[in-house]
RNA sequence: GCAGGCGUAGUGUAGUCUGGCAGCACAAGGGCCUUCCAAGCCCUUAGCCCGGGUUCAAAUCCCGGCGCCUGCACCA
C-alpha cells in the first residue's frame, strides 16, 4: 500500500497534479500547490459538485470572507474549543499540553482558566517530565490562525466556511422569501494551524471545503419520498456494520432524514467522480467524539492506503449555531412557523400612561414605555414595576400604567431552525480519486489514472502519427477547432505514438485523436479510448459534437 | 512537541562507514529514424537541504538549523 502512495506522489509531482508548497524554501508542511493538471481536476470536481448539490436541489450559493472578527468565533465556540493551553519548561524549553499534565488533578481540564491552571501547577508542584524543571506561565495555542484586522482588532482565519453562512441567515432567509427548508452552499478555503500535520494532502493547514447548511423546521415531517432505494453502507455508533436501503434506515430511526438523503447523494456523487464505492462507508461518531456543535455526525469515509479516511462529514448541528449567534449578536435569527389554523389567545398587555411617565422620566420616558409594552406577561403584574434599560433599573409606580387583557390572533410562532451540514473535504476527495483511479497496465506496466471524462483535466490529446507530410498541420487544425469549442485539448508530437498514448494515460486523458495517412485521403481520424486502448475511425466533421457528448458522458465509446 | 529514520539532477538511486574529479537509470529538450501503444541511435539540460567548524581537501567527519518520513501525542 505504501508503494501506491509513493507512486501517486511521484506521478503528482512529475505531471503537475500537486506537490508540497514553497519547495524552493525547503517547504512548509501542511501546505500544498495544485499544479496545472490538479487545479483543473479540482475545478472540474467542484463544477460537478455544484451541478449535483446546488443546481439540482435549488440551493443558494454564497461566498463570504475567510477572515472574521473574533466576535464571530467567540459566538461559534471555536475561540474556546480551538484553544489549547500549553506550558513551556523554563530550563529545557520543551512545551507540554496543559490538559495532559493536570489530567490527574482535575476532572475537566478543558474548562479551566489560565489562572486556575497556574494554581493547580503550583499546588501540586508539577514539574517538567523531561528535566524536572519549573514551568513558565500558561500560554495559549490556537488551532485557528489569528491575525490583526486593521491596527489592532483581533481576527481569525475561518476554520470552516460554515460560519459565513450562519451569520448571514436572516438576510438569506429573506432572499429565499422566508421559506424552509433552505439550503445554502459555500465553496472556499479554510485554515487550521495544526501542530504537526502529516499524511500529505489529507491533513493541510489551508484546505478546500465545500459546505452546505440545510436549514429546516424540526417539527415539519421529513418527506420520505426524497429517499430512494439506494443502499447505504453504515457503521453505527455501537460498531454495527449494516447495509440498509435509505428508506429502511429512515424507518428504523437510525439517523435524521436529511442526513440519509445526503448520504445517498454523496454516494452517487463519489461514484460519478471516480471513487470505488465498495470502499466507502458512513461511520457514526461516538458521543464523546462529537464536535462541540454537533448532535449527531456521520463521516463519509473512504478506504485509502492510509486506512479509512474521513472525506465528508454530515453533522446534525441542531439549532446550536443560530442560537449562539442570536445570543452573542442580539439579532433575531429565528424563522417563522405558520400554524395550520390561526389561534386566538388572551394576552395581558401593559399600557403605559405617558402623561405620568413623561414628567417623571423625561428623555427616558419613551424607551421605558416601549420596554414595558414588550414585556412578556406570564404572571400577574401589579405594584411598582422594575424596568431595566442598558443595565439601569427604572421604577415605575403602579399608577403610571394599566394592565389590560386583549384577544390576539396568532398565526404562527418564531423558532430557531435546525441545521444539517454536509461538509466536503475537497482535497481529500481529490486525493482519494487519485488513489482509486490509479492502476498499472498488466502488459507494459505503465501507469494510468482512470479519471471520469467529466472530471478529467485534459479531455483529448491530438497527435499526428508522424510529424511530417502535413499530418502535423492537420492535427494542429483539429486541436484549434477543439479548443475553440471549449474542449480542453493538447497536442503532442514528441516520441513514438505509443509513448504519447502513455503520457496521456498518466494524466488520465480519456480520448486521443490520431491523424494518420488515411486522414489525408478520406478525412477520418482515429479515436483511442484510454481504458480499453481500443480505436475507432471517425470523420473529422462530427468530431466536435461526438467528443462533447463523450466528455459529458452522454455517449459511451462503445456506442460510437 | 517527543523518539527513531532520512535529506545527492524533475523522479528513483550509487557514492557517506574508510574525506581525494559526483556516477547510473528513467523522465525532459533538440536532432536522426520511425505508418498506432513507453522501439533505436546521437547530442543537451540538470544535483550533494541550509549555515558554521575540522582539514591541503568535505556529499562524506563534527556542531547547529531547516525539512521530510514513521511511530507517539494532537486531529474542531
Amino acid at each position: 500500500m505504501k508503494e501506491l502512495r509513493a507512486k501517486i506522489v511521484d506521478i503528482a509531482k512529475r505531471r503537475g497534479i500537486y506537490w508540497g508548497a514553497y519547495e524552493i524554501y525547503s517547504g512548509v508542511s501542511g501546505f500544498y500547490d495544485y499544479g496545472p493538471v490538479g487545479a483543473l481536476l479540482k475545478k472540474n470536481i467542484l463544477d460537478y459538485w455544484l451541478e449535483e448539490f446546488v443546481y439540482k436541489d435549488g440551493l443558494l450559493l454564497i461566498d463570504s470572507p475567510a477572515i472574521g472578527p473574533d466576535s464571530v468565533y467567540k459566538a461559534s465556540g471555536h475561540a474556546d474549543k480551538f484553544t489549547d493551553y500549553m506550558v513551556r519548561c523554563n530550563s529545557c524549553g520543551h512545551a507540554f499540553r496543559v490538559d495532559e499534565l493536570i489530567a490527574e488533578y482535575t476532572d475537566n481540564p478543558d474548562a479551566l482558566s489560565p489562572e486556575e491552571i497556574n494554581e493547580i501547577i503550583q499546588k501540586h508542584e508539577i514539574r517538567c517530565p523531561d528535566c524536572n524543571g519549573e514551568f513558565g506561565p500558561v500560554e495559549e495555542f490556537h488551532l485557528m490562525f489569528s491575525t490583526k484586522i486593521g491596527l489592532d482588532k483581533l481576527g481569525f482565519l475561518r476554520p470552516e466556511t460554515a460560519q459565513g453562512i450562519f451569520v448571514n441567515f436572516p438576510t438569506l432567509y429573506r432572499v429565499n422569501r422566508e421559506k424552509l427548508p433552505m439550503g445554502v452552499a459555500q465553496i472556499g478555503r479554510a485554515y487550521r494551524n495544526e501542530i504537526s500535520p502529516r499524511q500529505g494532502m489529507l491533513r493541510q493547514r489551508e484546505f478546500n471545503m465545500a459546505e452546505i447548511e440545510l436549514f429546516f423546521d424540526p417539527e415539519t415531517e421529513f418527506n420520505k419520498e426524497l429517499l430512494g432505494d439506494i443502499v447505504l453502507p453504515l457503521k453505527t455508533m455501537d460498531g454495527a456494520e449494516l447495509k440498509l436501503r435509505a428508506k429502511d434506515a429512515y424507518n428504523s430511526g437510525i439517523a435524521n432524514g436529511y442526513t440519509l438523503y445526503y448520504m445517498g447523494k454523496i454516494l452517487r456523487f463519489l461514484e460519478r467522480v471516480g471513487i470505488d464505492i465498495s470502499r466507502v462507508r458512513f461511520r457514526q461518531h461516538h458521543r464523546e467524539e462529537l464536535a462541540h456543535y454537533s448532535r449527531d455526525t456521520w463521516d463519509c469515509e473512504i478506504l485509502l492506503s492510509y486506512g479509512w479516511v474521513e472525506a465528508i462529514g454530515i453533522s446534525y448541528r441542531g439549532d446550536y449555531d443560530l442560537s449562539r449567534h442570536m445570543k452573542y449578536s442580539g439579532v433575531d435569527m429565528r424563522a417563522f412557523r405558520k400554524f395550520g389554523k390561526e389561534k386566538i389567545v388572551q394576552i395581558n398587555k401593559i399600557v403605559p400612561r405617558m402623561e405620568l411617565l413623561g414628567p417623571r422620566f423625561k428623555a427616558m420616558a419613551m424607551k421605558i414605555a416601549r420596554a414595558m409594552e414588550d414585556m412578556e406577561l406570564t404572571e400577574e403584574v401589579s405594584g411598582t414595576l422594575r424596568v431595566e434599560i442598558d443595565g439601569r433599573i427604572y421604577e415605575v409606580p403602579e399608577e403610571a400604567y394599566e394592565v389590560i387583557s386583549i384577544e390576539k390572533k396568532v398565526t404562527g410562532e418564531r423558532f430557531v431552525p435546525h441545521v444539517i451540514e454536509p461538509s466536503f473535504g475537497i482535497d481529500r476527495i481529490v486525493y482519494a480519486i487519485l488513489e482509486h483511479s490509479f492502476y498499472e497496465r498488466e502488459d507494459s506496466g505503465y501507469k494510468v489514472l482512470r479519471f471520469a471524462p467529466q472530471i478529467a483535466p485534459v479531455k483529448v490529446g491530438v497527435f499526428p502519427l508522424m510529424s511530417k507530410d502535413g499530418l502535423d498541420t492537420i492535427a494542429m487544425d483539429i486541436l484549434k477547432m477543439l479548443r475553440i469549442s471549449g474542449i480542453n485539448a493538447y497536442y503532442d508530437d514528441s516520441g513514438s505514438i505509443g509513448r504519447r498514448y502513455a503520457r496521456a494515460d498518466e494524466i488520465g486523458v480519456p480520448y486521443c485523436i490520431t491523424v494518420d495517412y488515411q486522414t489525408k485521403e478520406d478525412s477520418t481520424v482515429t479515436i483511442r479510448h484510454r481504458d480499453t486502448t481500443e480505436q475507432k475511425r471517425l470523420s473529422r466533421d462530427n468530431l466536435r459534437d461526438l467528443l462533447r457528448k463523450l466528455v459529458l458522458e452522454e455517449l459511451k465509446f462503445e456506442e460510437l
